[in-house]
DNA sequence: CGTATGATTGAAGAGTGTCAACTGCAGTGG
DNA sequence: CCACTGCAGTTGACACTCTTCAATCATACG
């Protein structure tokens, strides 16, 4: 077991009825194998996915809910290296052999369509287009993670919680196009924003604290409002033009 | 133009007669696309093979030589979030439209295969198994983003810095596996690594300096030399088991 | 030789981490 | 119904790592 400060979760879902309810972009949308249902597990909030060291042979394709990947040091201390919202790859390891050098832990109730490799695979060979996609969608966990890495290398504390508030949330909202509001169910808790910031949980709480008295946002019983985001995106420092083009809504992210 | 400290940069290969000459992985082996000549380039180090903002619609294929791929801030800080070694493919955008968020920077000279991406998509389409190395090449290459990830966000700036010199000198005997020796060179500034490690080249140094007076590692004049294996893992924070792993020879790295 | 780049060292200060205590909320069981 | 428990959040005091600013040294190149 690993030395967490708890294992409380949020078991209903991120949207706002749920994500089956209301969404615009139905569950199937983000079906990598169409007509692949076989595979289809639920899992729920807390669990893991797979783990560090697992050596099962399959491919996680989410179909619906929040993950976290992450990895571990030998203390215990942990690093989350990515967020998957529904559509997300997960599970596609560098080498054929070898075991996961990452796991990943279920933040909501989640669905998945677990895909045996040597279905994926068969399945690349005979359709191209699905081996694109699972290009495009490496490229895409490539590209944020060049953004975390950049976030967390050279950004103060208060700049990468800003960084990554914002990241979710222009994600969160590009899968739910109709929502103008300002606001969403963001199932993490302060110290699972540290894991992700290369943070300590007690001074992820002082920069919340400190953005909530500035009116900036607020993240309270994991929900996020966004109160003031041009500030956001100052404090992020992210560069305005790009930044208002994320809030623009986009397909696939 | 960037604000950087300098610029002067390594002319010479990587290896110990030059990438070319002693090479145990002839260049092509490290071709994409095997019978594509006609998009080679010679590159010569310090310029970028691709800059922040390029919309150009080609992929690049390293055939020789070493890359840095960085982003920027505002304020002209860098981060170095890869490191590419022959083999590598670079370039790949997340979306089809949108110039590049990162910037590609040889550090030696270069030779390079120029792909378009017209070309790539209709031979990943003729031949799954181009766009199968696609998929393994950029899976790997978020495997050591989040590797980076980890050290950054949750190691010390020593155990930044032996992480750094542990992977390359990995990934780099990986590519000469008759080389037994402990030594090598590894063409980057003080700077360079601190890019990467999200350190000021002023710390890097005194990282660097204890490290030799306590005879773990030796790095002067762009060579690195490994003087305790053992000790250099373990202040790198890395599983002993794991790390004897990568020092065996591995195809592909 | 003079200049430019990279490396080295020192001193002082800012930003985060660590340790510790306390609050508040939710579920649980007597 | 209420006390108990466990987890997430909050706050304060202090230590320490790393940055910043500055000056100097070393090496390559014209």
């Amino acid at each position: 077991m690993i030395r967490r400060r708890g294992s409380r979760q949020e078991t209903q879902n991120g949207g706002p009825q749920g994500t089956a309810a209301g969404a615009a972009l139905p569950v199937e949308q983000h079906r990598l194998i169409p007509r692949y249902h076989s595979g289809d597990r639920k899992i729920e909030a807390g669990r893991d996915l797979f783990s560090i060291g697992w050596t099962g042979k399959s491919v996680f394709n989410l179909l619906d809910g929040w993950v976290a990947v992450y990895t571990l040091l030998e203390d215990g201390r942990r690093q989350i290296v990515q967020f998957a919202l529904p559509g997300a790859i997960l599970g596609i390891l560098p080498s054929r052999r070898g075991p996961a050098t990452v796991g990943a832990q279920a933040l909501t109730d989640v669905t998945v369509s677990v895909i045996p490799a040597s279905v994926l695979t068969s399945q690349a060979r005979t359709d191209p287009e699905i081996c694109l996609r699972l290009v495009r969608s490496l490229a895409r966990d490539c590209s944020l993670a060049f953004d975390h890495l950049t976030s967390i290398g050279r950004r103060s504390a208060r700049g990468r919680v800003a960084h990554l508030l914002l990241e979710l949330f222009t994600r969160y909202r590009a899968q739910w196009p109709g929502n103008r509001i300002e606001e969403m169910s963001l199932p993490l808790t302060q110290e699972q924003i540290g894991d992700a910031t290369g943070l300590t949980f007690v001074h992820v709480n002082r920069v919340l604290s400190a953005m909530r008295k500035e009116g900036i946002v607020q993240f309270h019983y994991r929900r996020l409002r966004i109160l003031d985001p041009d500030r956001l995106i100052e404090v992020a420092g992210v560069d305005p033009e790009t930044a208002a083009g994320w809030l623009e809504r986009r397909p696939w992210t």
